[in-house]
DNA sequence: GGACGAAATGTGAACGCAAACATGCGCGGT
DNA sequence: ACCGCGCATGTTTGCGTTCACATTTCGTCC
C-alpha cells in the first residue's frame, strides 16, 4: 500500500481512502491513485484490514451431506445471495452423518477466522451441539433446525408437506395411508411424520407400521419389498423422491402398478421426478428460497447488531403428476392377486389421458449431474 | 492473548509458542497456559496469525453448478480431505452457467483472503479466464480442466468413459451407437463425444447424426421424442444418467421397450441410476477420487513452494445393468411398428432372467436428497 | 484583504500475532 | 571452579490496514 502511496505521490491513508470510498477525496488524486493500484497490480491485504477493522465480511456456512439435492441446492442459494450482498462465503463441509467433532472444528475455526456471521444447515442434532461454541456476539441462523434453540431458524413447513401428501391421497379415495420415513435423527422426517399422523388422526383412521428408510433409493428399495407384498397398502407416502423410486422399482418387481394398484407420493421434487416411470406426484420444497431467506435473516441481524430469534417458514407444494389415483374396488384386489399372469405391466400407457408432456417448462431450468 | 499470558503468569511469546506446538516449552507451563486459555475461553484471531506469518492455510475452491452430483460430489471430497490436512475451505460459488464476471469476483476475494493454493471445478472455459488472476506465486489445480492451460489438472478420463459405453453396445451387435450429447461448451461433453466417435470409427460404422442435450431429464425427454421416431436407432449412448432417465421415458411413450428396442448407457452412475425402471446401465465417475486427488495435487504444491503441470486421471468404469442388450433381428422392427396395438408396456417382467436385485451393497452407502 | 471554515491530506498509533533476537538458568566437562 | 552449551523464557519489531487526530490548502464571505 505504501508503495502505492509513493507512486501516486500520498500518502498511504489516502490509498486507504480511495479504497474504501471515503468521502474528501479529490477526484485528480482519486484517479491518480487508481491508476497507481492499476500498474502495481496491488491487492489490499484483508487479513490486515480484518485485523484493524475488527470486522470481516465473511459469512461460515456449516453444512453436512452436501452431495444430497437439498443440503447442496440451498448452499448454492446461500452462495448467491452472499455474492450479491458483497459478503464471502466460507462452507465448511462435515462429512458422514454423526460429525460432532468435525462440526465442532469446523465452528471453531470459522470463529477463529473472524466470520461475521453462521448459517448451520442443521437438518439433524449434530449441528446444533456445535452451535454453543459460538461466542454469542455473533449472529446464527439455522436451517431446518429446532424452535428449541432459540435462534433465527428457516425451514421448510415439513408438518405442513407431510399433511398436503397424505390429505391428498385419502381424498383419492385410500382407506389410509402407509408412510416410509426418513432417517429418525432428521428433524424433517420426524415433522413430515407428525402431519402424516395429523391427516389420518383428521380423518379418523388409523395409522398403519411405519416403516424406516434412509434418504436413498437403496433404502427405498428394502422398505418396497415388504410393502409390495401387503396387498391393503394401496397408498404410500414417501420419505423422499428418491425412497419413492426404490419403492416403485420394487413394487414393479412384485407386479404392483403404480398407480394403480399403489399410489404413491414422494417429497423435494428433485429435477428428474418428473420423468420417473410414471412421473413421481410430489411435495416439493423450495430450497433456493431457504437458502435466501436464510441470508437475508442473517442479514438482517447483522446490521442490527444482535441475535435475534425470529423464523420463517416456506410452504410446501403438491406437484401432482401420474402415481396417485383412486383406489381399485376392493373385490378386484384380491381377484388380481390370484391373477395367474403375476408378473405384469406397470402402467405404461394403458392410461394415455393421463400422458401428459411432464412439463418441461417447470422441469428444464433446473439441470443435474455430470 | 496478553490476558492469556497474563493469567498464566508468562509472557505472550510463551503463549504463542504453546499455541503453535513448539519445543522449549517446559510441561508445567504449558499446561498452565492451555489452563489459563480454557478458562479465559481465548481463540487465537487468525486474520493476525496469516497478517504476521504471511501464510494462511485456507484453500480456494471455485465451482458452479454445485447443484449438479458431480460438481457437489467433488466438493464434498475436497472439503472433507482439506479437513483431513488441517487446511480450511473456502468455497466460491458461482451462478448460472455464464459467469466470467463472478469467478473474477471469487477469485478476487479468495486471493485477497491470502489463499494459500485454489482450486478451479472448471468444466467450462468460463473458469479459466479467471486462472489468469490469480499471482504467479500461489498454486493452482483445475479439475476438468484442459491441458494445454499448463496447469496441473485431474479429471476423470472421459474419452476412456465414451470408448467404454460405445464399445459395450457395438459388442452387443449394435449396428451403429447414436449419442445425445452434453452441453458443448463442457469440456467433458467434448471428449466422450470424441470417445464416441473414435470407438465408431474403430468398429468401421459411420457416426449418426449426433443430437445435443443439457444435463437434465427435461433435454434427454426432448431428444428422446426424436430418437424414439427413428427405427434404426437401436443403441444410444447418453450423456449422463438424467438424460437417460428423460430418454428412457420418451421412448416409453413411443412404445419402444429399453432395452428390447433400443440399448442406453448413461454417464456418472448417480446412486439413484440403479432403482430406473430399467436399471441403468451407465459409466461411473468416481467423483470423490477427483476431488481427493485435487486437494492432494494441490498440497504436493504447497509444499513445494511451486506451481506444477502434473495432472491425474481417473479411470472411469461401466457398470453392467439392465439397460443393454442385443438388437432385436431386423426384420422384426418394423414389424413391430406396424402392430396395432401400439402403446404397449415398454418391458417390465418380460425378461425376469434381467431383473436382478439391483446391488445393494453398491448402492446403499451413497444417500442423496431432502 | 483577512479571517473563518470546510475540504483535502498527512501522521502516529493500534489491531493480534509470530519471527528474530536477547536473556537467564542449570547442567556437565575439563 | 570455571566455561560453555542447551533449554526455557522474555523483549522487540514488523506484518498491512484503519482509526483518531493533526495539519495544510483552498474557497468564500464580510
Amino acid at each position: 500500500m505504501s508503495d502505492v502511496a509513493a507512486r501516486a505521490g500520498v500518502s498511504h491513508q489516502t490509498v486507504s481512502r480511495v479504497l474504501n470510498g471515503h468521502p474528501h477525496v479529490s477526484p485528480t488524486t482519486r484517479t491518480r491513485v487508481l491508476a497507481a493500484i492499476a500498474e502495481l497490480g496491488y491487492r489490499r491485504n484483508l487479513s490486515a484490514r480484518v485485523l484493524a477493522t475488527g470486522r470481516s465480511n465473511v459469512v461460515g456456512v456449516v453444512a453436512q451431506n452436501t452431495t444430497l439435492y437439498g443440503p447442496s441446492s440451498m448452499v448454492q442459494a446461500i452462495g448467491e445471495a452472499a455474492l450479491g450482498a458483497d459478503l464471502s462465503l466460507t462452507v465448511g463441509h462435515i462429512a458422514g452423518y454423526d460429525a460432532t467433532a468435525a462440526s465442532r472444528r469446523i465452528v471453531e475455526r470459522l470463529v477463529q477466522q473472524g466470520a461475521a456471521g453462521l448459517v448451520f444447515i442443521a437438518p439433524v442434532d449434530a449441528a446444533a451441539e456445535a452451535m454453543r461454541l459460538v461466542p454469542p456476539g455473533i449472529p446464527i441462523v439455522t436451517v431446518d433446525g429446532l424452535p428449541e434453540w432459540q435462534v433465527t431458524n428457516v425451514s421448510v413447513d415439513q408438518h405442513a408437506g407431510g399433511l398436503l401428501a397424505t390429505r391428498h391421497l385419502l381424498a383419492h379415495g385410500h382407506r389410509t395411508v402407509w408412510h416410509v420415513a426418513g432417517p429418525e435423527q432428521w428433524h424433517g422426517s420426524r415433522a413430515r411424520e407428525a402431519g402424516w399422523r395429523a391427516a389420518l388422526a383428521e380423518a379418523g383412521v388409523q395409522a398403519p407400521p411405519m416403516l424406516r428408510a434412509g434418504w436413498s433409493a437403496a433404502s427405498g428399495y428394502q422398505c418396497g419389498r415388504m410393502l409390495a407384498r401387503i396387498p391393503d397398502c394401496t397408498a404410500i407416502f414417501a420419505a423422499n423422491d428418491h425412497v419413492a423410486l426404490g419403492l416403485m422399482r420394487a413394487l414393479a418387481e412384485h407386479g404392483r402398478r403404480v398407480p394403480d394398484d399403489v399410489s404413491l407420493v414422494g417429497f423435494d421434487d428433485v429435477p428428474e421426478a418428473a420423468y420417473f416411470h410414471p412421473a413421481l406426484t410430489t411435495i416439493r420444497q423450495e430450497f433456493a428460497d431457504v437458502g435466501r431467506q436464510a441470508l437475508r435473516l442473517l442479514l438482517d441481524q447483522l446490521v442490527a447488531g444482535t441475535r435475534t430469534a425470529a423464523s420463517a417458514l416456506v410452504e410446501p407444494i403438491l406437484v401432482d403428476r401420474d402415481t396417485v389415483a383412486a383406489p381399485r374396488r376392493h373385490q378386484d384386489a384380491p381377484q388380481r392377486q390370484e391373477a395367474p399372469q403375476p408378473r405384469e405391466a406397470p402402467q405404461p400407457q394403458e392410461a394415455p389421458q393421463r400422458q401428459k408432456v411432464p412439463q418441461p417448462q417447470e422441469a428444464l431450468p433446473r439441470d443435474r449431474s455430470s
